[in-house]
DNA sequence: ATGAAAGCGCTAACAT
DNA sequence: ATGTTAGCGCTTTCAT
């Protein structure tokens, strides 16, 4: 292939340019080094080539990828949880401002060989290992961090750049740097947007007890009921984020308690919610309102449009960057954690 | 940090084995050249050690990252389109089965300062080549061929090992291997299923003309409506992919034509004549059908649940990688294009 | 301000 | 079946 052939390396640029292979270096990573006029006349060899460093080379030197890793988890179906979309390219345009790439990986597969029973579950420390012994990246972000962070600890232990998106729920006095957004804060815009409408009943519909980030955004719900001095007795449903948990807790507590209101700790769960109400004839955003959790697509494009509270999460991937620039240039650290805060995208369900 | 220190290599597994650096090589890679004591003699040394061949240092070597370059685009909002996050993580797990990992990138930032002027329109081929150059890549998936896929000439014409994801619509002879869903079979499916259940005046709502994708599903209803001798005429709305048009086209429809199903481009169209039937009063799936096509979360999670085209993204995913890996081995690519069937994922809505 | 030498960790080619 | 030699393309160090 011509392209390998022909592909210039600091050498050819070098005898083009009629300096050594060294000025040619500096020209790209010490410009000041170089008297101006020797600069253009490299520059100008660099353009007419299309030379580009070998990276291979580059990180072999210095011992550094510029790469990101990444974890991905399996996408879950027939709920409304779509925030890596969004996350996701803001990380990658943040990465890449930052002269970085992202890596994307996964843990290990459970084996296709099902019956040799050594398909073994998936490790939370799993893929992280790997990538990080090889050196193809530099640091991680970590995003799973859910029921508390494994991976934190171990990466930590290990010395690993890396930030987590998410609160070291577990672990308080972990030192890593992280970014969350402020669950409880969304879930109090939530209840005083429907208090300022007139509803008194507020009821909640959330994760079983076990998750801190349900328990968090509940406790926006609970207090801020609380401190518009109004009852939340019995008006709490918990189970799993699954839109028929959403629409049997509706239907439950609609028959006992009459709430007037729903907040959700996120839109699958709302999804199951305006499901109920369509079930029993009622109108969202007219008979009974609903907030979701999350501001996915389907909150968007729904008929209503559903209320739904929204993690900014382009700004955490810009924190999130900007943190492992911090890190990884070996400068201070400004902040351990930083939490942001969400925003209500009102619609017709509310 | 005790991690760069300690980080053991060839040299040291040798030692540790007492074996040349060259044996330990050929023990990670050509393991049935060692005698099978000394092979379990340097395994042993690897394990004990800890050992992974640096990434940076093979990749010099051998001129290959084991890496696969992957365009985002802006996760497009107030649209159903979610596509990327299933196909993404598919991608992710191919590529890992096949030994690579998955590069993001994404086209340059038209810069922040709008005000200069020089802010460039996203080029096609931005990224593409500069990643090439620096050979950070092995090969590129290909995904954003909706408009004829100018990266594919780009490509192809540097001899870059690529597959599309989507056929090359402008380019009939494109050389490069590709793999697409077939998009008028699936929305075939959709008019024989409304069909079947007695529909007899079925509205097309989808893109304006100049979209081969677009004229490529609606083919599929206007053809199939024929097959079934019912007549289209002017039951068919174009639009853009907004849910607002959706909207706008189904009341104009329903006004005119007075159509009892309605056959979608896009999942984000059939939410905007979801929500006209909720302005008007009626039923979807009782007094009007309605399918979309991209099985999105949305469709899934939407009172009452989207008939919707679903496209088989996990195996798109895998006969991706299977012709990276062909190209990338040098091995016979079978076909250059492969087009698979979409199916049906039937809710409530017909 | 520019050049020469050394070496990052690995594998391909060639010995033995 | 194992060892030796060379070199991938770059940057770091040191000399000029």
């Amino acid at each position: 292939m011509s392209r390998l052939e022909s592909a210039p390396t600091l050498a050819t640029v070098a005898a083009e340019a009629g300096v050594s292979r060294q000025t040619v270096s500096n020209a790209l990573n010490s410009p000041e080094l170089l008297r101006p006029e020797t600069l253009e006349r490299v520059q100008e060899a660099i353009g007419r080539l299309g030379y580009s460093p070998n990276r291979a080379a580059r990180n072999l030197r210095t011992r550094t990828s510029h790469l990101i890793g990444l974890r991905i988890e399996p996408a879950v179906e027939d709920s409304a949880n779509a925030l890596m979309d969004r996350f996701l390219h803001s990380l990658v345009e943040s990465t890449r401002d930052a002269g970085y790439h992202l890596l994307l990986f996964t843990g290990t597969e459970t084996g296709s060989d099902v019956s040799s029973g050594d398909a073994r579950p998936l490790d939370a420390v799993d893929g992280y290992d790997e990538l990080l012994r090889s050196a193809a990246v530099d640091a991680f972000v970590v995003t799973d961090t859910y029921r508390g962070n494994p991976q934190a600890a171990f990466l930590e232990e290990r010395g690993v750049p890396f930030v987590a998106f998410g609160r070291p729920w577990a672990e308080p006095h972990a030192r890593h740097p992280w970014v969350d957004v402020d669950g409880r804060a969304g879930v109090q815009l939530a209840v005083d947007h429907l208090v300022e409408r007139g509803h008194q009943r507020v009821a909640w519909v959330g994760w079983q007890k076990g998750s801190f980030i349900g328990e968090d955004r509940r406790s926006g719900w609970a207090d801020r009921m609380h401190d518009h001095t109004l009852s939340t007795s019995r008006l709490s449903a918990r189970g799993d984020d699954t839109l028929d948990f959403g629409r049997r807790a509706a239907h439950a507590l609609l028959d006992s308690e009459h709430p007037t209101a729903f907040v959700c700790a996120s839109d699958t769960l709302a999804m199951g919610v305006l499901r109920a109400l369509d079930e029993r004839g009622l109108r969202p955003g007219r008979d009974v309102a609903v907030v979701g959790f999350d501001d996915s697509l389907a909150a968007q494009v729904c008929t209503p449009g559903l209320t739904s509270v929204r993690q900014p999460l382009e700004q955490a991937a810009v924190e999130i960057v900007r943190l492992l620039g911090d890190l990884l240039g070996h400068r201070e650290v400004e902040h351990r954690g930083l939490t942001l805060t969400p925003t209500l995208s009102v619609r017709a369900s509310s």
